[in-house]
DNA sequence: TCATAACTTGACCATTTGGTCGATTCAAGC
DNA sequence: GCTTGAATCGACCAAATGGTCAAGTTATGA
């Protein structure tokens, strides 16, 4: 499982070879193919695993806190995932840039619903004169892109960072960053208190 | 070329197959290599064109300008980028994600040396209080996979979209509200008139 | 102990891959 | 018309591809 995420995040479902994830797993191909009949399948059940986790992330966005709140606990959770998971976000990445043939069920399902639901709560936040006037949508996927570049452009960062993948140190400074660019961008500050 | 930039923002490099790109071109294969030895010449080639105007595009972040001005000019730039070249978006995601062997030496030293030179410019936004202190390099990344993100995960956008990919306005909104978000996030709010 | 099921694996197969070859067509200049 | 070089293309090649098979080996449980 762990040589298919890494080769299907490198290579991509079509450039990714199950002689390569098996060669890099250490078992012969025929062993592959009796755990998991087709390539295909073994590429859902990468993919499976990334959309629970995310999933489970989503569903962290409590409705009930603040904004500032919410948004900073649901950036951090995403900020971690790109560390913990870079390879799950290339292949969801890759997935997307070829069409999604496999998760277009699920992005028009369960995604749909989650954005639909999130949406009235931004647009609750916005009501209540705590956010500035934006779409909920432009602002997910500002998250998303931004805290999945983290994984997705990981080599990018690397080349700009003396060649060195960033440091826990480093990491933490950016999701720290990340977070207070978001919360500012979308978050209107308190009003300063007056009589 | 347009056939090759398809194929490749598909399927990735690896992926991508002569055979498949001569077909959309609706030249017989070697034909292709005739004009392109390899694939991977037609490769760089894509790249390249990509990679000139992205270097184009990073020009026009003018530094004598306000902070404010000079970013929304630049996210302006690259957002109309990720919509007249969504493809070679895609490819350029592609080809870091697989560890950017062809590109890894523009990222080394022309992109290094842009970024390097913008730091400089950010620094000293910082420096006269005009921008919150941020460093560059999360300040350049959150542009770059924001505005990205609107070619490259341009199928889930479309997917939350009842389907349809993004009109022309709702792009102009979205562009928009990125640079409003992003500029929020980054330029200190002009201190009120005070005596 | 032994039968049965679960697992492992080297050899193999049809198809696709990147790339080549040689023969043909086309266009330009004379 | 003729020559020459550029462009076209059907047929082909070796290598790699996803996937299979049958012959093994190992575990399980009675």
């Amino acid at each position: 499982m762990a040589a298919a995420e890494a080769v299907f995040a490198e290579f991509g479902f079509k450039g990714a070879s199950t002689s390569e994830i098996a060669r890099r797993a250490n078992v012969p191909k025929p062993n592959l193919h009796y755990y998991f009949p087709t390539k295909e399948t073994l590429y859902r059940v990468v993919l499976q695993r990334v959309l629970t986790v995310w999933l489970d992330a989503g569903a962290s966005m409590d409705e009930t806190a603040e904004p500032e709140e919410a948004l900073r606990r649901y950036i951090g959770m995403k900020m971690d995932l790109s560390r913990s998971m870079a390879l799950g976000s290339q292949i969801w990445a890759s997935e997307i840039m070829r069409g999604a043939p496999i998760i277009k069920d699920f992005l028009e399902t369960t995604l749909k619903d989650w954005v639909a639901s999130h949406e009235i709560i931004v647009q609750r936040w916005q009501d209540q004169g705590k956010i500035h006037p934006v779409s909920a949508k432009a602002l997910f996927f500002m998250i998303w892109a931004t805290t999945q570049h983290y994984a997705d452009f990981a080599t990018q960062m690397a080349c700009l960072n003396a060649g060195q993948p960033l440091s826990d140190a480093q990491f933490n400074a950016a999701r720290a960053q990340v977070t207070d660019m978001i919360v500012r961008g979308v978050v209107r500050a308190a009003e300063p208190a007056n009589p």
